[in-house]
DNA sequence: CAAACTGTATATATTGCGTATGTACAATAG
DNA sequence: CTATTGTACATACGCAATATATACAGTTTG
């Protein structure tokens, strides 16, 4: 599993473990069971407190992403493809609610917020494509 | 001018009070040139600090939809609806961009995207017209 | 002019979050 | 037993958001 932290972005380090460990695992990079580095280890590697780490696996307990095992470890959980992507979708929706109830009552109509849309999906896939 | 604040919400007074009263402005319901409340007059008339009307004000000044005169007050800029659907299309990609990103690196396809805004446009649409 | 309103500037206090440290305890692997 | 794992707790620091109070500057109104 590799990751990409940095101190250079406003978003905390907590959260840029938990978005892309959950990625890794919602995208199927990472399969269940899969045995995810200690809290130990990884604050080693990325040069970052332990409780940064403990503090972002707890998200992801929470969110049932990845369970624990006391002397063993942290593993990814037996998620379904399904369920995994009923997850994302409930994910996107959640994030999308506000800034889209914000447009409409700023006066964009729903063809100029699917504008929008596409044209953040299409800059991105060509970025995943290069 | 009609606002609804509230401290139950987790959004910060300041940011409810920008939010809504952009919203206004950009949706043309607050013609350019129209007398906003004084800071104290709003702060006395939803019961909140003074400096909280004024930090919010402020944040509307740098972003150009409004403009004060000392002594006078504050009032809305002059701007042709054209920009303003400019302005609330770039304020929608900005905050559409890192959840949209996320989203496809979880594994969701441009098609579960679109879907999933369309469904929030729909529901809120609905809310609109009851 | 004087009073009552405007916006502006500054200093200060409080709160909460993110982050970090240290210590101790519990379970597993070798 | 020893080393490693997860778990729990108390504590502390920095920083941004939030709020309060006070004083200053320009405009309107009587």
């Amino acid at each position: 599993m590799i990751l990409h932290l940095t101190d250079l972005s406003d978003e905390p380090l907590q959260s840029q473990i938990v978005r892309q460990v959950r990625a890794n695992i919602l995208a199927g990079d990472l399969a269940p069971g899969y045995n995810l580095p200690s809290i130990r280890a990884l604050a080693r590697e990325q040069k970052v407190s332990v409780i940064t780490v403990q503090r972002a696996y707890e998200t992801l307990l929470r969110q049932e992403l990845i369970h624990s095992r006391r002397g063993k470890g942290f593993f990814v959980s037996t998620i379904s493809n399904e369920q995994k992507r009923d997850i994302a979708r409930q994910h996107l929706f959640a994030s999308l609610q506000k800034p889209l109830l914000a447009a409409l009552s700023e006066g964009l109509s729903e063809e100029n917020v699917l504008a929008v849309v596409r044209e953040i999906i299409k800059s991105e896939t060509r970025k995943a494509e290069a």
